[in-house]
RNA sequence: GUGGGUAUAGCUCAGCAGGUAGAGCACUGGAUUGUGGCUCCAGGUGUCGCGGGUUCAAAUCCCGUUACUCACCCCA
């Protein structure tokens, strides 16, 4: 049997990968405008780490985890990011170094759930935490800028969810009413929303099934009952979002499966068809607790995290810029090709990307693929050429082929392919040519 | 985790009233003794996802299994 890569677990190859290498520059590039910095925390921490900030009871903690014994250490691979970097946070007593800290980061994520499109088990993410400011501006601020970065990335449509959780106490007190209201009618519930009672009331809120819809719709909401703080942060947080002219939606039934989310919480989903069921393309809110509970300061935090899986899905294919244009350097002859191994070495001394070809094949199946390549010139070392101390120099645009000696060779084609607006108006005519052919 | 669909060449797919496999693209060679993007010709030895079963005979029918996929669930 042959081996096969993990389910749920995908390979990236190099011509997929460029798109990603894309996503996650245009998420630094949008990131670093407000002023956040990269933190790598590890991809393993202990399971309580998770277990406590996540909900000992929520699906991801309960089933979905790649937790392992190691030693006497109980370990689990990172599903989220959020708690390791504000494990980070408290370990490196960061509080005491600077008021308001701001941290992305970008990697893989692990989860057991059963795949599905845009779904994987190890799964990527990109996200943004910041510490220290528990006004409401910062939440408007940070769904503004995940709303850029969907622009930049190239999703449309973005629809943005709004809600409050209200505070610790507020969360209890609410949960408590809720369930006051949905006991009585335990048995118009879809199956799933009578096993959510007791382990997760809030999430038969936004349950899908007609039945818990309706039952829902005479719910109390929990923006009926935050208190004074609660609210004013929520009015604060909605200033802040029509000041910079963001169009979002009050949604009172929006809730999350973890448990560590304190008032703010927001969602936004793209409306690509492509998506199915999932369509959240980032998720985030408050959690200012988090800290507190990992034995730091009292310090409150908010932040948001993405799916690159899915944002690559929901992300209009753009122009990936002009792809790289290689010399091509085809050693023709078996005596030619160490002359041509060292010319390519000489070209890429001097910054010209080169694709060596030194297979067994004819010349034309070498310019076939130089012509596959995207190569705009490529140079021929041949037995010819090594005799008369030349190279063949094709301009495969133009057609046209000379002889250059090989000590000069080298300047004159670093000059020709690097040379100032040369290589635009080079590259933009040869990509013309191409469209019309 | 639950239910439905799919699984044939590197890619996209055809073939299925059961007789042991095809097309396009891609790739290689030739037409053009060392000159490309067009054209023409030629080139496939693919465990027809895997394992069982029915049958003289299975890619085709049945069962199981795995993967993918859609919905639910969960979430980013």
């Amino acid at each position: 049997m042959k081996i096969r890569a993990v389910r749920g677990m995908n390979d990236i190859l190099p011509e997929e990968a460029k798109r990603w290498q894309h996503l996650e520059a245009a998420f630094r590039r949008t990131v670093e405008l407000y002023g956040y910095g990269e933190v790598r925390t590890p991809a393993i921490e202990h399971t309580s780490l998770f277990a406590k900030q996540m909900g000992e009871t929520s699906d991801v903690v309960e089933k979905e985890m790649y937790s392992f014994s190691r030693h006497d250490d109980e370990l689990t691979v990172r599903p989220e990011g959020t708690a390791g970097a504000a494990r980070a946070y408290v370990e490196h007593a960061v509080a005491n170094r600077e008021p308001i800290s701001r941290w992305y980061y970008i990697g893989p994520m692990f989860r057991g759930e059963r795949p599905a499109k845009g779904r994987y088990r190890q799964f990527h993410q990109a996200g943004c935490e910041l510490f220290g400011d528990a006004g409401p501006l910062c939440d408007a601020e940070m769904i503004e800028m995940c709303l850029r970065i969907l622009r930049e990335v190239g999703v449309e449509g973005a629809r943005v969810h709004l809600n409050s959780l209200g505070g610790a106490g507020t969360r209890e007190a609410f949960r408590d009413a809720l369930v006051r209201y949905l006991e009585p009618r335990r048995a118009e519930l879809s199956e799933d929303s009578q096993r959510r009672l007791e382990k997760n009331p809030l999430r038969i809120l936004d349950s899908k099934d007609p039945r818990d819809r309706a039952i829902a719709e005479g719910a109390p909401s929990i923006l009926e009952v935050l208190s004074d703080e609660d609210r004013a942060h929520f009015d604060g947080v909605r200033a802040g979002l029509d000041a910079l002219g963001v169009d979002y939606v009050v949604d009172a039934k929006l809730v999350r499966g973890l448990d560590y989310y304190t008032r703010t919480l927001f969602e936004i989903q793209a409306t690509t068809a492509d998506l199915g069921a999932q369509s959240t393309v980032c998720g985030g809110g408050r959690y200012d607790g988090m800290v507190e509970g990992l034995g730091g300061p009292k310090v409150p935090a908010i932040g948001f995290a993405m799916g690159l899986e899915r944002l690559l899905i929901a992300a209009k294919d753009r122009d990936t810029g002009a792809a790289a244009r290689p010399v091509y350097v085809a050693a023709l002859d078996p005596e030619a090709a160490p002359r041509a191994l060292a010319f390519a070495r000489e070209l890429r001394d001097r910054g010209v990307a080169v694709e060596l070809d030194a297979r067994d094949l004819r010349l034309k199946a070498m310019l076939r693929r130089a012509d596959g390549l995207g190569a705009r010139f490529c140079v021929l070392i041949g037995a010819n050429e090594l005799a008369r101390g030349e190279v063949t120099l094709k301009d495969l645009g133009a057609h046209s082929q000379e002889a250059i000696a090989i000590a000069e060779a080298g300047a004159t084609i670093a000059d020709r392919v690097l040379g100032g607006g040369a290589v635009l108006s080079g590259g933009s005519v040869l990509g013309s040519s191409e469209a019309g052919a």
